[in-house]
DNA sequence: AAGGCGTGGCA
DNA sequence: TTGCCAAGCCT
């Protein structure tokens, strides 16, 4: 059965501290009857999936300016939404973005399906998500549980199994807790709590609405809560990255495979990613090993990857990738580790002397 | 069903 | 420098 007093306590903590964020519709303004897009409700929980609020914003700001409706969206080229998503990482997210999108406007005639359930069958929504935009958008009494919820129930309820195992415990705790009445504020009251009082370093119990019932603050053991499995140590992997860039200015890229690491996206050709990178240059050139690595970290692996770079003429035919144009070429558009790649690397190649933009 | 899948901030 | 982490999902 539901504590109704602990839900009351946190629903009124959240109508003084709520957080504005560009996609929430505070508190007042949704006693008042304001209610959020559905679009912008699901675009925002598919960005914060493992994603800092801080991260979000701006990209969340320049797709619904850019893509105002799920059906703009929907119309989009993929090598628009995977360019304009690039550098907020786990770019499965945008191809799934993408294909639920192009669902709901096929489809389901542009709206969003309005049940948990019916979420659920939507390309990247999962569990969370699906509860999410029904709580928030649909008014649906859907739990959450996130990150955020699974410390605070943890801790709330002082529940010492280590997770992953504890989540069905933390689940239930969380489906008992959310209110039939505001389930939107709530599911989004629990979230705000877990981001900015449970926190999970040195939690701020002295100002927590449920510093009173907190069975893990009465111990003292707040802050050794959620327990965790040990994390696996993640190995070097080493590769090859080949800078080309042709007279006119214009850089070889190549777009990777749909499936696995950085999936969709541009990046520079080059080798495997392992202990003895293999792979020829893309293109034949005068090839120059100006000494410089980039060192980046992946979710499962430490990347050390050497740069090669080259200058090659207007007749170059490259085996793999190809050229963009100058014009055409932001290096925002590529994933981290590829536009680290060529802050460093392109300052070893010789400043590009200001050609008028040519024809091809 | 455990592992693949990004990135930036912070102690 | 290193490790940990942040509104998970897919296979």
């Amino acid at each position: 059965m539901r504590d109704e007093s602990l839900s009351d306590s946190l629903l009124a903590w959240y109508d003084r501290h709520a957080r504005a964020m560009p996609w929430r519709v505070g508190p007042a303004d949704r006693a008042a009857g304001v209610r959020p897009d559905p679009y912008a409700v699901w675009l925002s929980e598919v960005m914060l999936q493992q994603t800092t609020v801080a991260a979000v914003r701006d990209y969340f700001r320049r797709f619904v300016t850019r893509w105002p409706t799920v059906t703009d969206l929907a119309a989009a080229e993929d090598g628009e939404v995977m360019a304009e998503w690039a550098g907020l990482g786990y770019y499965a997210r945008a191809r799934n973005l993408l294909k639920c999108a192009r669902v709901v406007a096929s489809e389901h005639g542009g709206r969003f399906p309005e049940t948990r359930e019916a979420l659920l069958k939507l390309p990247g929504i999962g569990p969370y998500t699906a509860s999410a935009v029904a709580a928030i958008a649909f008014d649906e009494r859907a739990a959450v549980v996130d990150g955020n919820v699974e410390r605070v129930m943890a801790r709330l309820y002082r529940v010492e199994t280590p997770l992953p195992e504890a989540k069905p415990e933390l689940t239930a705790h969380a489906a008992a807790l959310t209110p039939a009445e505001r389930p939107g504020d709530y599911a989004q009251a629990v979230m705000d709590l877990g981001a900015t009082v449970c926190t999970p370093k040195s939690p701020a119990c002295g100002i927590c609405p449920w510093m009173a019932p907190c069975a893990a603050r009465a111990a003292g053991v707040q802050a050794d809560l959620p327990r965790k499995a040990p994390k696996k140590a993640k190995p070097t992997r080493y590769g090859i990255a080949y800078l080309a860039r042709r007279s006119d200015g214009a850089w070889l890229l190549e777009r990777r495979p749909d499936k696995g690491l950085l999936g969709g996206m541009l990046g520079w050709p080059g080798s495997d990613w392992s202990d003895a990178p293999t792979g020829a240059p893309p293109v034949e050139a005068q090839w120059q090993d100006p000494g410089l690595e980039v060192r980046h970290t992946f979710t499962h692996f430490h990347l050390r990857l050497a740069l090669r770079v080259a200058e090659v003429g207007r007749d170059a035919v490259p085996d793999r990738g190809h050229f963009i144009p100058r014009a055409a070429f932001r290096p925002a558009s590529l994933p981290t580790v590829m536009r680290k790649a060529f802050d460093l690397g392109a300052s070893a190649l010789p400043a590009t002397e200001s050609v008028a933009p040519d024809s091809d």
